[in-house]
DNA sequence: CACACCTATCTTAGGAGCAT
DNA sequence: ATGCTCCTAAGATAGGTGTG
């Protein structure tokens, strides 16, 4: 999901002013003429608070809560007004205040007698809060809107009622003395590096609300996922819980840097990067995080997570190829495996086949291919022509298939997108290819003719589920679990039947067949080295989930207990909030540290919402 | 202590899906 | 076309800490 870069929010505004297009008719020209995509709802939205607010720049956010309250910071200011010699330690042992020495410092500068250098960083952050308070704040932070952009500022100031030309009156900064080059002013791009072509620079850029967006998405690009766990752009890091983070590749972030600095003009090249700097890292900090609480790990152990991350095979070979743009396949058609496809496309598919990746980001690879058909045949890539489809298989492209066509009206399952044609294999004709597997040593393509596995979740079902799982066939299994089983089956049982407990008896195994088709899933998309000890993770995690379950069941009989009670005295029983499964997965993952433990009663409902409904 | 640079935490914006 | 909810990304601003 992007945000409205300015263009696009003046676009909008031109559109819909001058030309008087409705909502809907806005959407399809950003579309067709500019290739940005926006809801009709961000449109609505957009010019509902613009006609509020007459600004196209967002409302001000609070930003986090101050740790000290109005009163100690006038308090550290009466201090510091009548001992001015008074250090910041003392102070905040005189006071009792619980944060850092420098939180105190910080606040006392925001008093006039104890003023900032105001060249300083903290000065301009303290002049930037006391134009905030004087209501005159209308100069933004370097390179934060893209109104600085010259390109737009001419489209914006016939509509927009941004006032720049209001300055600072209150709080003179020294004028820079030099114009502070880059220290990358005129980098050439590293020969070396996997450079994104220009014309995907620039659709990035036109996609981009920021110049920190911008560098992210290039980050994104030109690193693989397990080379941004535990780094961060310098590879220090200040605070006392995170340690041991690596430097990310130098050249790279040059690369990005010296992109950023040739897309985007700003007064200070150097505070534009800063911006970016920052961008990037919470960025890598924000898939740590979010990584770590999907495999129950702790998001600063970065060595685990690495190794976590490393578990999917398939998920680093798609990486790998996030690295290569423009990989092209020809060579290796015409070597190992042109034998396999002219043994599977001698009757559908004529000429020279090739097969380009032409859009690579993590979980959403599109290849292109293009061979000698007629253009408009298109039926030869419909989802029913198994060459595609088995193709797609053995290049573990799971997204889409594209390929260039005039081709007008297409049938639904396809994209038609800048005069090329995709095809989106999960809304495509279920076809069973499970049991066409690609033999390396033979070079060709067999059709198994066992038996094959029981069906119950569809393959779209499947890799959604197992996107959302975040490379961890742990989640993935009780994702699967909770979908092919009802609660009421989960509930007593374990996967073995076998229980080790004093305290648990009498638990009855999960039905067999079910429990073989979660592993067969687990095997099939996560194909590691020792599946034995996979599969025994997933088993700790399914028996995991279904003591949840009945740990929640048992607190709900309680809660209801308690409800009746607390009715009585005129307890609000609303705050039963609900819960889903995916929900119940992520405490899950929470707790799946905490398994031994005895805090029950503090976590109270809350931690264990339980959804009434599926009882 | 000042600074730079990082992380944490808050609000807003925007997308998806659905209903009216 | 609009409004609603749920969710996530982005942006703003604060706090924390190593270094000189």
């Amino acid at each position: 999901m992007g945000r409205l870069s300015t263009f696009a929010k003046n676009r909008i505004l031109n559109l819909r002013f001058q030309k008087s297009y409705r909502i809907k008719q806005i959407a399809n020209a950003l579309f067709q003429e500019d290739n940005i995509k926006v809801s009709r709802k961000s449109i609505s939205t957009f010019l509902k608070k613009y006609i509020e607010t007459k600004s196209i720049n967002d409302k001000p956010r609070s930003g986090r809560n101050k740790k000290l309250t109005p009163e100690e910071i006038n308090l550290i200011g009466e201090v510091t007004r009548l001992n001015r010699d008074i250090t910041a330690p003392k102070i905040k042992e005189y006071l009792n205040l619980n944060v850092s020495t420098y939180t105190i410092l910080r606040a006392s500068k925001l008093f006039e007698w104890n003023k900032l250098n105001p060249n300083s960083n903290e000065a301009k952050k303290a002049a930037a809060l006391e134009r905030q308070i004087n209501g005159n704040d209308k100069k933004r932070k370097m390179g934060k809107r893209k109104n600085d952009l010259g390109k737009n500022s001419a489209s914006s100031t016939s509509l927009c009622s941004d006032d720049q030309s209001d300055s600072n009156q209150t709080i003179k900064l020294e004028p820079m003395q030099k114009e502070h080059t880059s220290i990358f002013p005129e980098l050439p791009p590293d020969a070396n590096l996997n450079l994104i072509p220009e014309s995907e620079v620039l659709l990035t850029k036109n996609i981009s609300s920021s110049p920190m967006v911008f560098a992210t998405k290039i980050l994104y690009k030109i690193f693989k996922l397990d080379e941004l766990i535990g780094h961060n752009v310098s590879g220090k890091t200040f605070n006392k819980y995170i340690k041991n983070k690596k430097a990310l590749d130098e050249k790279r972030i040059n690369y990005i840097r010296w992109l950023v600095e040739s897309y985007f003009e700003a007064e200070s090249k150097d505070e534009l990067w800063k911006s970016c700097r920052t961008a990037i890292n919470k960025s890598i900090r924000n898939n740590e995080i979010k990584f770590a609480n999907a495999v129950g790990i702790p998001p600063n152990n970065f060595d685990e997570l690495q190794q976590n991350l490393a578990l999917s095979e398939q998920h680093q070979q798609m990486q790998q190829q996030a690295l290569q743009h423009e990989i092209h396949y020809e060579a290796d058609f015409t070597s190992e495996q042109s034998n396999s496809i002219a043994h599977l496309n001698s009757d559908q598919v004529s000429g020279t086949t090739s097969a380009t990746i032409i859009n690579l980001q993590p979980n959403l690879s599109i290849f292109q291919i293009t061979n000698d058909l007629p253009p408009n045949e298109l039926d030869e890539l419909h989802p029913d022509n198994e060459v595609n489809l088995k193709l797609a298989n053995h290049l573990n492209q799971t997204t889409s298939i594209v390929r260039l066509t005039d081709e007008a009206d297409i049938p639904p399952e396809f994209i038609q997108h800048d005069h090329k044609v995709y095809i989106d294999l999960n809304k495509a004709t279920k076809l069973d290819t499970d049991s066409i597997v690609f033999d390396e040593s033979n070079n060709q393509f067999i059709v198994h003719n066992e038996p094959s596995k029981m069906s119950i979740l569809s393959e779209p079902e499947i890799l959604e589920l197992k996107n959302l799982c975040c490379c961890s066939p742990m989640i993935f299994s009780t994702k699967v679990l909770l979908k092919i089983f009802t609660k009421e089956e989960l509930i007593g049982h374990n996967v073995s039947g076998k229980t080790f407990h004093k305290n648990l008896k009498n638990k009855q195994p999960l039905d067999e067949d079910r429990i073989d088709y979660i592993r067969h899933l687990v095997e099939k998309y996560f194909p590691e080295k020792s599946i034995e000890l996979v599969w025994k993770s997933c088993r700790k995690a399914i028996n995991r989930v279904i003591r949840n379950f009945e740990i929640k069941e048992s607190r709900l009989i309680k809660s209801i207990e308690d409800d009746i009670l607390m009715e009585a005295d005129g307890f609000d029983g609303e705050n039963l909030d609900k819960s889903n499964d995916e929900s119940e997965i992520e405490m899950f993952c929470e707790n799946v540290h905490n398994t031994n433990s005895n805090d029950r009663s503090s976590s109270s409902l809350e931690t264990f919402n339980l959804n009434s409904s599926n009882l």
